[in-house]
DNA sequence: ATGTCTTTGTGAACGCGTGCACAAAGATGG
DNA sequence: CCATCTTTGTGCACGCGTTCACAAAGACAT
């Protein structure tokens, strides 16, 4: 789950449960395929092979929306996607902005799936002068010294983070004051905003080591009777990693911002 | 989250929970960043506070590892970076491969927090003819056609797949045969794999469908008492949408190729 | 050695999410 | 109009995850 809210007891809206409104996008797209296959109705049980999840799950998830099913039959595709759609807020226009056009930002800001269902890019910003002015997938960056008059001026809610991590929270805190209330971050740091404002973090590095994690235990527990040198149980007074303060590059960081590494032993 | 396994009863990896598993990493980096610091130890309340999350979740998470902390005092950094990498399996090696060398996956080529844990980009895979051979981030794309070859040569176990939606299924159909058995998945699409591989899946549109729900509420609440349309309560026999199927352009795509993927009925 | 003070580790309670299983709804055919 | 058959909507139980609250552990000073 690159997911990832700043805490908070979740489940407020409205009575339906977040674990549901992360799915809706789900079923939607698989609506959308559906509907453009022109295909009228479709049963809980094959839209939830589509998408993936428990029929019993997605029936209850549809229920919170109200009673869109008709029994015998199953759902009317075309209805759904208006439904669901409206329940997402999809039916506006959502101006959005990307603060940092490096790579990332780069690829995000030409990527389809932007325009696609209402997100509209309302503008790059980058605090290089150099970049200020050059088109980036058809759009000027502009920069970031206009970073409040152009929240202001589009009326932009939200906006996206793909600056390095070292200056994300800054960046996190001009937008929040500018108006944003909604924000996207790819930069690997903690966000910390106020109330009413919400967070959500895409993190590549985390998902990997969570891979990493489930990759390992198969690796370990495959070879099992072999010889696991420490693979498990107790840590046989695990040599504690050189004492560190050696490192005498002091202000040494990743080689993109990201949190420096570190390779115990 | 822009997480999101393939449904499974979660929790199984040696009493270890999944959802203290997908917070290790972040501990990780609050731990790496104090570790930078020459800070010897570091409080269950102060890392907690780093780490964006409860300390008693924080203390009950180190719990499921062992006995690492000492009372009075709190935690030896450099010991729990260690043990936590240890736990993450970042103490190894883990080769990368990355399917589908367009904007996301030249950016997520040149991404510094790839090398940063353990992780090594092996290698660079493209259909494209025209990208063959070419230098990304200083690693030369290869065709596609050696795809097996590549994964049993360098003993790859995780693919990151960054091609359009499409042909995601089959890419990662083609990476499974080959013996990759952890998927991290940028397109948007459900990928299906057999038992025993993992997928984790990154998508941007869902996380602002998301996002753009909640802003809708925040929205929708504030000018409650004004002239709400139709915002909330029953649809008052909400205008269905004009039936589809006039939409004439058969084969529609999104713009990025977003979503063709489903195939039931 | 003893007392004090800090902080861990965890028992217990609670709430959310999941999935089973089934009654009710309604379509469809005769 | 009735019987049958399909599929929804949901009551219910269970398990995971979160959080509170506190006893025990141990550092540190005297
Ligand atoms: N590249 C990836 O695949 C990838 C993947 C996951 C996460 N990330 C994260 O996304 C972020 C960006 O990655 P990238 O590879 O594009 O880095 P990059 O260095 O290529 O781009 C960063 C951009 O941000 C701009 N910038 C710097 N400070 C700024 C400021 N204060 N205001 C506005 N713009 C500013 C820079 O001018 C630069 O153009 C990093 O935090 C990285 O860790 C990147
Ligand atoms: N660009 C983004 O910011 C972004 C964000 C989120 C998700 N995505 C998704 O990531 C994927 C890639 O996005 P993109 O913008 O880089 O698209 P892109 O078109 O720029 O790149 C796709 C690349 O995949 C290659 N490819 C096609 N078929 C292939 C195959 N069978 N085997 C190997 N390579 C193949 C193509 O040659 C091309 O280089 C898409 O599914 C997109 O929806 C992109």
């Amino acid at each position: 789950m690159a997911t990832g809210r700043t805490h908070r007891p979740a489940t407020r809206s409205r009575g339906i449960p977040e674990a549901t409104v992360a799915r809706l996008p789900l079923y939607l797209r698989a609506l959308t395929a559906l509907s453009e296959r022109s295909v009228p109705t479709v049963s809980s049980e094959e839209l939830a092979t589509a998408a993936g999840v428990n029929s019993a799950k997605l029936r209850k998830d549809f229920s919170y929306l109200g009673s869109y099913g008709t029994r015998g039959v199953g759902y009317d595709v075309e209805y759904l996607v208006y439904q669901i759609s409206r329940e997402l807020g999809l039916t506006q226009d959502w101006p959005v902005v990307i603060v940092g056009i490096g790579n990332l930002g780069a690829a995000l800001a030409g990527y389809g799936g932007f325009a696609s269902r209402g997100f509209r890019v309302a503008a790059l910003i980058d605090a290089d002068p150099a970049m200020t002015g050059r088109p980036v997938a058809g759009i000027p960056v502009q920069h970031s010294d206009d970073l409040e008059k152009i929240i202001s001026e589009d009326g932009v809610s939200i906006g996206v983070i793909a600056t390095p991590a070292g200056v994300a929270q800054q960046v996190c805190d001009r937008l929040v004051a500018a108006g944003v209330t909604s924000i996207l971050n790819f930069a690997p740091t903690v966000l910390s905003v106020p109330d009413g404002v919400d967070v959500r973090k895409v993190d590549l590095s985390i998902e990997l080591q969570i891979l990493a994690f489930h990759e390992q235990r198969k690796a370990g527990e495959e070879s099992s009777a072999e010889e696991g040198p420490d693979t498990d149980a107790e840590p046989a007074v695990a040599a504690p990693p050189a004492p560190r303060g050696a490192t005498g590059d002091t202000g040494r960081k990743g080689p993109d911002g990201d949190v420096p590494a570190v390779m115990p032993a």
